[in-house]
DNA sequence: AGCTTACGCTACGGCTCGTAGCGTAACTGC
DNA sequence: GCAGTTACGCTACGAGCCGTAGCGTAAGCT
């Protein structure tokens, strides 16, 4: 659930009319509508105000520009994201796979994703935005599996929480950024024979690592 | 060498006032100044043509738009990429991973690519420019270093080409990947220790499915 | 020379942006 | 009910950039 964390800071005014829950439902719809047939650089937030049967004003008072509209539109998405008990950790990583991938392969996601990504690269803010409401949900998919693995007695325990810490980022960077750059840079398909090679590699080089790592 | 793959398709003409190269030189250079002073969404090719003392009419006779002249100015950057020996696998692709780290850390290349990725999910000429032109080019590093590895004796020949193509995708993808994303969606720096992490997981990962591939 | 192509410059219609201003609608507390 | 407060729809506007047309000039080739 991102809800609105643009509005409303907190405990927000209880007098005067309320915002129409139902104009941010039609404009989120909206937006992902006009993403969908135009693409993020020929979406405009008329024509996206158009769609919702609101006025362009409305837009204005809601979100700060584009940016902001389009990365809750398309977090909304990645809500759907959840990691089913599989029973072994390859096969619940295997499919955390193939479930992100689903995502990215929808039209409005693959042209909104990179985009606003390149956009937080000289907007803070943005960037702050980005993370609460995509990235680091992603994130704690990887922490829930770990810990499902770990009662599992598939992952030993970890003693070191900073170790810990840096080992799960760089298992989200090689997890997220592998299906990303497969769908959007190389533009082949993530199907299950790939996530299958893929996990496999990921799964023994961690086991391997800390291997190495308990003899050191 | 990018070379200007989109003028002269062949052959070109013979006659006439040759176009300047030092124009394309000057107006490259121009678009990487914008790009950090000004970042992808607000670069202008008003701007650009300033900048680089030509004419705006100029950068529309030689480039489609700003996608296609963007990734020909960052294309540039993405040469400077070769892989030192280093004398051992893992040192090679430490070295690769940093060296890669190093031009996805300038002001240019963070604003730039991911938005031409972005564009280029709805534009599949922009996709084929920016495969040949930059994609690929990192691709053959990587089959570069396998060739080193295995005249190395670190890694065992091929037999089966096909397999061998699918690895070296995966691979790539797993490379790159992480380190863009590590740099331009996490947003924390590929330093080397990080790099070290990360070769040891993927190295480790590779070995052990070459060697469970080849008990099946 | 004469041909051919590139370049600089100006000007233009068209589109989008983001905002201001106003009247109306919806909800709250007295 | 009534007054206060906030949201909404609508219109209009200046500003900026886009991409192109048209023209005269510059730079090579034969």
């Amino acid at each position: 659930m991102v809800a609105n964390m643009q509005n409303r800071t907190s405990a927000g005014h209880r007098t005067g009319r309320p915002r129409s829950a139902a104009a941010d439902a039609a404009i989120l719809e909206a937006t992902r509508a006009a993403l969908i047939e135009l693409g993020w650089s020929k979406l405009t937030l008329g024509d996206v105000a158009l769609r919702a049967g609101v006025a362009k004003t409305t837009l204005y008072r809601r979100w700060a520009g584009k940016n902001e509209l389009v990365v809750d539109a398309v977090a909304e998405l990645f809500d759907e994201l959840e990691l089913p008990d599989r029973g072994s950790l390859p096969a619940d990583v295997e499919g955390a796979v193939l479930q992100f991938a689903t995502v990215l392969d929808r039209p409005e996601t693959r042209t909104a994703l990179m985009a606003v990504v390149a956009e937080a690269t000289r907007d803070e803010p943005l960037r702050r935005r980005i993370r609460a409401s995509i990235v680091d949900c992603q994130k704690q998919l990887v922490l829930e599996g770990r810990a499902r693995a770990q009662a599992r007695g598939e992952l030993p325990a970890e003693e070191d929480p900073e170790a810990a810490a840096r080992t799960a980022d760089l298992i989200f960077d090689m997890v997220a950024g592998a299906v990303v750059h497969r769908t959007l840079v190389s533009g082949e398909p993530v199907d299950p024979r790939w996530a299958r090679s893929f996990t496999r590699v990921l799964l023994l080089g961690l086991a391997g690592a800390a291997e190495a790592a308990a003899q050191d």
